[in-house]
DNA sequence: AAAAGCCCCTGGATGC
DNA sequence: TGCATCCAGGGGCTTT
């Protein structure tokens, strides 16, 4: 589900809440992609400094350690003071002086990892290989051609990846696209120098309108406050397959690239 | 090195 | 409270 607007405002909403909390008690459900890899115990007495992101992670800093959260597709985070009883997928509870942080999971792809610190090898597993943030200053241009220009793998692949840039997830990639006139298809290797401008402007673009819109809410996101996003009205070729594009009315196609589906107008993204 | 497939898991929508 | 099939916001691992 969540790509990098989601998450980015699942932090907002709860970061400067839970800033400064006690931990009081942590309590591990059923298991999620990975283990929590310490005792629960541990982290009892522990503070949460800050609540940062990298790429779709975000990073709870304790004094001494650090928390690293993934919602993988069907993950939510909620914040409240009065938790309801433990659901069916309430697969994580962080109980704090200052509220309950609860990890709502159906499919169990989220996970959250305790790590000494972002050295720790368990937190480079994770975060050593990311691309760059796209939103803020380190999208480099330079890089970001170099980037492509090694990759002969079709460019929604190569968006997906993470590897050049994170957060673009499957929904963004197409739209992103869109907006850069580009078809999923076209090697990364093979887009021209104005080309790869134009979509490295689209993501940067695309993913900050969604964050303001609260992100996208297909099924089961909302953030820590329990309120959905509205990007997905604003969607032009994601989920959209037969509809007429919202520019030209060309019929909205969609594919399958590597086992994700692709959508795309075949009249205003040229190849 | 890079690319392509497979797989983890649950639930909702659709078709028969 | 029918049953089978397909699809879903991610990404690590294995094989080419």
């Amino acid at each position: 589900m969540p790509e990098l607007p989601e998450v980015e405002v699942t932090r907002l909403s709860f970061a400067d809440r839970i800033a400064g909390a006690r931990i009081l008690e942590a309590r591990v459900g059923k298991p999620l992609r990975w283990p929590l890899g310490a005792d629960p115990m541990r982290l009892v007495g522990r503070h949460v400094i800050a609540v940062r992101r990298r790429g779709k992670y975000l990073l709870l800093d304790l004094d001494h350690g650090l928390l690293l959260v993934h919602l993988g597709m069907s993950g939510s985070l909620s914040f409240v003071l009065q938790p309801r009883q433990v659901g069916k997928h309430d697969h994580f509870d962080l109980i704090t002086s200052q509220g309950v942080l609860r990890l709502n999971d159906p499919r169990r792809f989220g996970a959250v990892v305790f790590a000494q610190g972002e050295a720790d090898p368990v937190a480079q597993k994770l975060l050593g290989n990311l691309g760059m943030e796209p939103l803020g200053a380190g999208f480099d241009p330079l890089l970001f051609r170099a980037g492509l220009a090694r990759r002969r793998a079709p460019i929604k692949q190569v968006l997906l990846a993470g590897d050049l840039v994170v957060g673009v997830g499957n929904i963004y990639a197409s739209e992103a696209l869109f907006w850069s006139g580009i078809r999923p298809t076209t090697a990364a290797s093979k887009l021209s120098r104005p080309r790869g401008e134009r979509l490295r402007g689209a993501i940067r673009d695309v993913l900050a309108r969604a964050v303001e819109r609260g992100g996208s809410t297909l099924r089961d996101f909302s953030n820590a406050h329990g309120e959905e996003g509205h990007f997905q009205m604003e969607a032009m070729v994601y989920g959209r397959t037969g509809q007429p594009c919202k520019v030209c009315g060309t019929s909205i196609r969609m594919i399958r690239q590597g086992q994700r589906s692709t959508f795309f107008c075949p009249a205003c993204q040229k190849p």
